[in-house]
DNA sequence: ATAATTTAGGACAAAAGAGTCTGTAATCTT
DNA sequence: AAGATTACAGACTCTTTTGTCCTAAATTAT
């Protein structure tokens, strides 16, 4: 369905959001804590950023954070910056063209589906995920739960000076 | 989101059922006239007959029939055939165990979507894929159409006397 | 300035998916 | 019985995805 390197930036996100956002968070934080290997986790950043969707800062106290607000950040626009968009216009068959005009067999059947995934991967947003994450006691890895996590935001720092 | 194994397993199977129920189609003509590579579909249609979807015959008149009706065999079977359930059940993330005790933080919105997913893929039969396949003009492959088909079923061969 | 930290970027290795090739077994035709 | 046809099965290659490693560039801390 989506590809790995699209679920870890997706879970990435996540963690970063529900962060204090006027820090950045260090790529080898996030992918030790969602046990994600740190190398290859950022490559998956970097496509983000490049997307325009995070930020990140090189150095000491470095890392990425949100372009944008959570709640104007969303699955759409995840899936669609790492694995494209093709998962929300392709038709089921892989036709290319498949529309009206020249449909496939599951054509209409299929336009269903996708219409319903694109309208909730429109919806949803890093906010709207973020607080499900830490509401409950939700699990954003493997093994990772927020209620379990040992990590404490710490406040003090900023990014005042750095841009 | 399908793999292409599933995808050329999908063609086939309607391509097979748009056919004369009473003789077996030849892998060969399926491959030649969809344009897959026949080996690779060779491989495809034995995952097909082993899972009790198609019948297969070798020797010369062989090839692979329906092994039920085609109102019977569904998206649903078809794609569970090769590619497993797991695109009905997983969760977006991912993640082992995901559900009510355990939600990701995408948990209730991609449900949504699985759901709808599942319902239209136990929906969607061979025949009624076949019907908009044969009824309109419709695509099957990137070059192939009903309507421009040479290929013309011949009635006068039977499975009389082949088990 | 120097050292430490952290992202950026490329080369490379491993694994999985996709596709090719060769031979074997079953079945029909002659 | 011999030969042709067709599915079955395994080995092999190529490509893409996934994952690892090393070096460079930017930035902060000392």
């Amino acid at each position: 369905m989506l590809s790995k390197s699209c679920i870890y930036g997706i879970q990435a996100a996540i963690y970063v959001s529900a962060h204090d956002s006027q820090e950045y968070v260090s790529i080898n934080h996030i992918a030790s804590e969602l046990k994600i290997s740190f190398h290859f986790l950022t490559k998956v950043l970097q496509q983000l950023t490049q997307a325009g969707l995070m930020n990140s800062y090189r150095g000491p106290k470095g890392g990425v954070a949100l372009a944008r607000t959570a709640a104007d950040i969303t699955l759409h626009d995840l899936i669609g910056a790492i694995d494209g968009t093709s998962i929300f216009t392709e038709c089921l068959l892989g036709l290319p063209g498949c529309g009206v005009a020249a449909p496939c067999p599951a054509h209409e059947h299929w336009t269903k589906v996708r219409v319903e995934l694109t309208t909730i991967a429109r919806r949803v947003t890093l906010e709207s995920m973020g607080k499900k994450a830490s509401e409950l006691n939700v699990r954003l890895a493997e093994e990772f739960r927020y209620a379990q996590s040992q990590y404490q935001p710490s406040k003090q720092q900023s990014l005042s000076g750095q841009a």
